[in-house]
DNA sequence: GATGAATGAGGCTTCATTCAT
DNA sequence: CATGAATGAAGCCTCATTCAT
C-alpha cells in the first residue's frame, strides 16, 4: 500500500473511532506508520482527506452492491439493496454521516454529488428494466427515484444502528416494513 | 432572551457558519455578548450544546408542521409534511447534518433518539386516523413507517439543498416525485 | 512591570541574544515569565513586538541624550551627541540593525519614519539655535541635516561595535575624524 | 549559470521578497530550479549563502563605482559616489540591511569587514589624491573618512527608499544636502 | 554530482477552561 | 451570577536536512 492509501485508511479508522471533531492528523500518521510531515505531501488537512473517504466508501458500497444484487425480480433486487446498504452500515456505523458533516464542513461539498453519482447511477441502472418489462409503474422517474431510495435506505439503516441502536429484531421488522414500503411506492 | 437562550441561539450560528470543527466558544460568547467564563456556568463544553441544539430544532419542525399540516386528505396532509421539511431544510440547511454528526461525537448519541421522539410521535398522530378510515392500508406500522417517512423526506431535501444545490424547478420536481412515490408506499 | 512591558523586554534580550531569526516566541515568554498564550493577547507574532521595540529604544536614546547634551557650544553638543550614540549603539550592540531589518521584514516598515521622529526632531532643535546665531552656516537645511547626522553617527558606531570590533583607542580616533567630519560639514 | 550562482541569485530574489525570516531554502531552490539535497551540496544552510551574497553584492558596487567615478574633481567624484550608492539602494532595497542582519545572526559577522575592504579601498583611491593636490584639507583621514562616507550615503539612501518611501524630488533634495554637507566637511 | 520523497523536531498558534475580582 | 485576563496543553504545520536511488 503506497503512501497516500495508508493515508486514507487509518483517517477512516480514526474518524470512526474519534470522531471528526476528535481526530487529530497525529493520531492518523500514527496508525499510518509515517512520518507527521508526510501527510501534508498528500493532504492539505484533515478534513481534506473527507472526499477520498468518500470515494473509497462509495466504492465499497459499489463492490458490495455489484456482488450482492442480482435478482431475478424487482423484490429480490429491492430485498438485496437493503440488506446491502444495512450491513455496509453496520459495518462503518457513522461513517457515512462522518463524511455527510466532513464535506459539509469544507469547500469540497460539491464533490459529494460527483462522488456519490456512481452510486445512483447503480440503482438507476437496476430499475431501468423493470419499468420497462412492466415491473414497475411506467411513471416512475428513475434517475429520482434511485436518490429517494438511497436516501430513505441510509438515513433509516443510520437511525437503526446509530441512534437506536436497535436489537436485530427489530432491525429485521423496520426493513420488512421499508420493503413493502418501497415496492409499493414503485409500483 | 435569557443567558442560556443567547447561547443556543449564537450556537447554532456559529455551527452553521463555521461547521462544529470550527466553530469556538470564543466566537459564540463573541455572539452571545457574554463573557467567556459564562458560557461554563450553563454548559460543560461546546458540544454539550448540541442536545439542546437538537431541541430548539425539533420544536420549531414541530411548530411548523402544526401550523401548516391539517389537511382533509393524507394526500394534502403529505403535501404538507414535505413542503414544511424542505423548508426547513432550506433554512437551516446543514443543521440537521450538524446535529446529528455533533451528537454522533459525543456521548449524547443516545439522547437524540428521545429528542426526535415527539417528531416520530406526531407524523404517528397523522397516520393513525388514516389507517383507520382505510385511506392508507392496514398493513401499515404506523411507528415505523413515521420513522421512514421523516428520512426519506430529510435525506432528500438535504440532497437537493445541501450537495447539489438544486435549482427551485428541480426540487418541485423532485418534491413531485417522492410525494407519488410515498403515497403509493403508504396505500 | 505589567504583561505587555515584560515581553518587550524578554523580546529585547532574546533578540539580542539569538537574533530574530533564532529567537522563538517561546523564549520569549518563558523570560517573561508568562504563559504562551498570553502573548498573543498583546501581540500578533514575534515580529510584531518590533515596532514597540522601537519605540523603547528611541525613547531610550531621547532620554540618553536629553541628558548629556546640552553643551555650551555646537562643538560640545556635537561631541555630546556622538559620545551618546555610540555608548548606546555599544550597550545595544546589534539592536538597532535587528529593528531595522526586523521592521523591513513586515508591514510595519512605515512605522519607522513616525517612530524615529522625535530622534530627528531632537537634533533639529539643537541645530536651529546654532543657525540663528552664526555657529553653523545658514544654508543648512536642519530638518535635512538631522537626518544625516544620525545616519552618519549610527553609522559608524555599528560599524566599529558590530563588524570591527574595534579597540577602544580606534573608536576614539575615529570619532575624532567624525567629529571634525560634522564640524566642518556644518560650518 | 552554474549551480552555486543559480543559488546565490535565487537566495537574494527571495531574501528581497519575504525577508530573512520567512525565507526558506525550498523556495530559492524552486526558483533556481533545482533539487531540495542540491542545495546541501553547496551551502550549509540559508544563512551561510550570506556571506557570497555580500560578495556578489560589493562587486556590483565596486563595478557600478568603476564605471561611474572619475570625475574631473572631487565635488564630481563625491557626485557620483552618492548617485551610484542611491540607485543601487534603490535597486536593491532592503538587500544591504538583509546582510547586515543575516550576517550579524551568524558566525560569519566577522567576514564583513573583510568582504567590504575594496569597497572602502575604492573610496580611499578616490580620496587619496585629491587630498595630495588639496582639494580636500590635509587632516584627512582617508582610511576613517572613507568609512564615513559610505555610511552616512547608505545611510541615508536607506531612509530615503526603504522607510520614507520619499518622493524623488524629495530625494534630490536629500541627495544636494548631503554633497554640501560632505564637501564641507571634506574641504 | 543530482534528485526529491520522506523525515521529525520544534516553533507557532489556538482555544477550552479556570479563577480572582 | 458574571466577568475576561490569563493559562498551558496540545494540535497544526513548516521546513531544514537526510539518504536511497
Amino acid at each position: 500500500m503506497n503512501k497516500e492509501e495508508r493515508i486514507i485508511e487509518s483517517a477512516i479508522e480514526v474518524f470512526l473511532e474519534k470522531g471528526i471533531e476528535k481526530a487529530t492528523v497525529s493520531e492518523i500518521v500514527k496508525k499510518a506508520e509515517i512520518a507527521q510531515g508526510t501527510f501534508y505531501l498528500y493532504f492539505d488537512s484533515k478534513l481534506s482527506v473527507m472526499p477520498k473517504i468518500a470515494e473509497v466508501m462509495v466504492e465499497k458500497i459499489l463492490e458490495e452492491l455489484s456482488q450482492n444484487v442480482d435478482g431475478e425480480s424487482i423484490e429480490e433486487e429491492i430485498k438485496s439493496v437493503i440488506d446491502t446498504i444495512f450491513n455496509i452500515t453496520k459495518e462503518y456505523k457513522s461513517l457515512t454521516t462522518l463524511i455527510y458533516s466532513g464535506l459539509t464542513q469544507t469547500q469540497y461539498v460539491g464533490d459529494w454529488e460527483k462522488i456519490y453519482a456512481p452510486l445512483y447511477d447503480f440503482i438507476e441502472q437496476l430499475l431501468i428494466p423493470r419499468k420497462n418489462n412492466g415491473e414497475i409503474r411506467e411513471t416512475v422517474n428513475t434517475a429520482f427515484i434511485s436518490k429517494i431510495l438511497i436516501g430513505s435506505i441510509e438515513s433509516l439503516a443510520e437511525q437503526m444502528y446509530l441512534y437506536d441502536e436497535a436489537s436485530e429484531e427489530n432491525v429485521i421488522e423496520y426493513k420488512e416494513e421499508l420493503f413493502t414500503f418501497i415496492l409499493k411506492g414503485l409500483k
